[in-house]
DNA sequence: ATGAAGCGGATCTTGTCAATCCACTTAGAT
DNA sequence: ATCTAAGTGGATTGACAAGATCCGCTTCAT
């Protein structure tokens, strides 16, 4: 009965586990999901065995490491939806959300890219699903947003501007706020006064760096 | 001097290299460059030394394949610069490029995802360059195209739309165009009287099968 | 001081893909 | 009809990346 009490590790096989996760996190959040547990075993400098002692497989760590960042964005929409603007809680969801995005490409990967989520962050779409509902239902029936975008557009919005964030990030990290800006007034209900966009727009040679780079040679 | 005539195939081999080359253009066009030689030696009932007798590498086979289609790339962007409405011109050239990306996975790689794009192929994005400057430069001097959008945003565009396309193409093919429309109304100058959006907006089961399909799982 | 817990990283495994090699078949010139 | 250069197929090789394991050695905690 008492035979499942966690013992507590060893101290340096804690300090340990929290230098992978600690190397894990940064990896994660530069690189995407797709880092190799031997790479975060190097980063953290460890051997790779002990990151096996301490995590049988991938998942385990994501898991560990994904969970609280998947209820910030959960409490991000949350927040959002008490914004007592219908327009402006649903225009800082997709702001906000965005730069989680941009600062973490694993939090990214796992949020719009996993099959079925790793174990204990898999319910979060269908945790998230119905607040973005509200917040999408809300300001169509304030008037804010055009009548006949659904709350599916919002995840499109987030895949193609996600793309943006991804490319942009070595180059011009802020450049998605060019796009998003454009996005919201064209989902907007009644046209708004042109501003000024808020970032300049890539040059030439940005561009060209882009392209050599490689952003999209995968798939 | 009258040594290097090219001596004409057999009349078998002239027979394979077809069939290599339709088989390629197919598997390409659907499942982008990643396709093995083997995959197109297969799916062309085909040795795979039949493959590389006759294209060396894949790069060979991709620059006698996508010669063609890139110069209807090219011949797009110039009959678009042609329409005397230079909004209207720039409009169909978006809308047009992304039914060519969208009918060949393969055509979208090369152009936007190539680090510096086959030998043969190379020298498009160059030769594009200036044509697309033009367009846009044109539909804004006629203060149809909003003053702040530079010729290095369409390329943006392709890039999002693209991902959609990308995404889109199992489960919704024409969904891009929803996303077309409002990116086309947000660039423009004046504001438009809103129409109907041209596609549905995706449904749950739909983005469920998109997310669960593993489309983004890649990087 | 001693043994269980922990450690490291070389090594094995698996999978993928490009590319080669060579015994066999065939077109087509004579 | 014969003969041979041209062509063929596909098993195989080689390179490489990534996941995972193993085991002799070290360290903590009692």
């Amino acid at each position: 009965m008492a035979a499942t009490v966690e013992r507590p590790l060893r101290k340096d096989a804690e300090r340990n586990r929290r230098r992978i996760l600690d190397a894990a996190a940064e990896l994660f959040a530069e690189r995407g999901l797709g880092v190799t547990l031997n790479d975060v075993a190097h980063h953290a400098d460890v051997g790779v065995g002990t990151v096996y002692r301490r995590f049988p497989d991938k998942e385990l760590l994501i898991d560990a490491l994904f969970e609280e960042r998947v209820e910030e964005m959960l409490a991000l929409a949350e927040r959002s939806l008490g914004d007592p603007d219908p327009w402006h809680g649903l225009a800082s969801f997709l702001e906000q959300g965005l730069e989680l995005q941009a600062r973490d490409m694993g939090l990214k990967q796992l949020l719009l890219g996993t099959p079925q989520g790793c174990a204990r962050v898999g319910g979060v779409r269908e945790r998230l699903l119905p607040i973005v509902t509200a917040l999408v239902t809300r300001a169509r029936d304030a008037g804010q947003l055009r009548a006949d975008i659904e709350p599916e557009d919002l995840a499109v919005t987030q895949w193609m501007l996600g793309t943006v964030v991804d490319y942009g990030r070595e180059v011009r990290p802020e450049l998605w706020r060019r796009y998003l800006y454009l996005l919201l007034r064209a989902i907007r209900a009644e046209p708004t006064p042109a501003e000024a966009l808020p970032v300049e727009a890539l040059t030439q040679a940005e561009l060209d760096t882009l392209f050599s780079s490689g952003a999209l040679t995968r798939s």
